[in-house]
DNA sequence: GTAAAGTAGTTTATATTATAAACCAAAATT
DNA sequence: AATTTTGGTTTATAATATAAACTACTTTAC
């Protein structure tokens, strides 16, 4: 009846991210930051575990002179967030 | 474009709780604890939480000389269970 | 009738998580 | 050349979830 929700995608920021680079394909963190209204330091410990997770990959390159990070979701990332509306389906239907 | 999530509801056990309450008007406790598949002591926990939050109210009385205890959602529940839903309609929608 | 097991919970301790604050290095601005 | 801004990371703290231990009583088995 109620499946198990993804830990790591029961999370508010993590799931915006999710939610933002499912349709996006590829953002950086500067733009993460402002759509998710997020401060720096939680956005970057919550890319990291999504990375770990294997649910986004992170690519550190420059923009100029600026460091540029850009975030993109994975295959296993697409079905983890799939996965993830599914069950929660269970638990909002009235 | 995210709108936060009532962290009271952003959790497996008491989105659960509240999911069920919402259709079935009353559940005791135990029945919550076999539909939810949570422990007794988490379950206690949790349902305090909604209480304390004014989502639940929780009547104490006795089956026979068992302790029975009936939990149902209040309009506040009601209302920030449909707000929680409709928040998360934002994160969900690819 | 009393010891053991079961029921219906609560309380407390611990592990995990989320978040903010502090920090760093380089670049841009004054 | 000092200050502020950008683009982050690391570390510390507060909040949360969860399980384990406990309480109080009841039922069952001997």
């Amino acid at each position: 009846m109620f499946k198990d929700l993804d830990p790591l995608l029961h999370s508010q920021l993590r799931l915006a991210v999710m939610s933002l680079l499912i349709s996006l394909d590829a953002a950086d963190f500067t733009f993460l930051k402002e759509k998710t209204k997020s401060t720096a330091g939680n956005l970057s410990v919550q890319l990291d575990k999504l990375s770990e997770a294997g649910y986004i990959s992170i690519e550190k390159s420059f923009n100029g002179k600026k460091p540029l990070t850009t975030c993109r979701i994975t295959k296993k990332g697409i079905k983890a967030f799939e996965d993830y509306v599914n069950s929660l389906k269970g638990y909002l239907k009235t």
